[in-house]
DNA sequence: CACTATATGACGATCATCGGCATATGGAGG
DNA sequence: CCTCCATATGCCGATGATCGTCATATAGTG
């Protein structure tokens, strides 16, 4: 799962929003980092709700145009959960080695180090 | 940046590697969970040296086969520590959202609670 | 003899994301 | 009045990282 995804269903994760609501929330949350493209968007919504991780919460036509908001499934909580932890494990297991290299004395030698 | 592409410049923090070597320490790295592809491998070497955040440590021809080990440049470095503190970002915020969710009785509840 | 481990590399296919376009309404500024 | 911006949904072609497989080579195990 990529980070657009990600912040997402993180986005959906406290409340039901609609599209537009989430390209803010995620943009928000990532402190103006990323900007949900429209087509990144609707592709990862339509594909989100076939896997089961968020659903339609409410839908109306207003003139003839759908407006739908979205809202986290359990699977979606589960699976976000789970992503989280791993993003966890992974940041931690980087962190570590770096902080071990820089003791040990492989690579640039941060500032003014023994080489 | 990508989660393979990531463990990849995670497998080089501690010391340089060849990309038979790569392969091994991120499948340790990830719990056996990612099993970078030589198609992938051998891609995102290429890359990564354009981009300047690994370089060729070592260089050898066995049997007019090039045998290579690669290491994170300083520039490689930063940009690890900097992706990291951001995936760990991400993960934290999800995770608060999550935990709101459940205590204000938004979400799948769980196991047994209020609703 | 087959299979696995070590080791490097190319190729086409897949899939998420990007970037732009189209459409529609309502409010603010010139 | 007209243009720009915010709100709002959605399609489409291009890009780019990854996937999956094939090719090549040696050494060891069953």
């Amino acid at each position: 799962m990529q980070e657009p995804t990600l912040l997402l269903l993180t986005a959906l994760s406290d409340q039901p929003r609609h599209g537009y609501g989430i390209v803010q929330e995620v943009l928000a949350i990532s402190g103006g980092r990323v900007k949900l493209r429209t087509g990144t968007l609707y592709a990862a919504l339509q594909r989100l709700v076939d896997e089961g991780l968020i659903e339609v919460h409410h839908e109306e036509i207003v003139d003839g145009r759908a407006r739908r908001s979205y809202a986290l499934t359990g699977g979606g909580r589960v699976r976000l959960a789970a992503e989280a932890e791993r993003l966890e494990a992974t940041a931690r297991e980087a962190r570590r080695r770096l902080s071990l290299a820089d003791r040990s004395g492989f690579g640039p030698a941060p500032k003014g180090a023994t080489a």
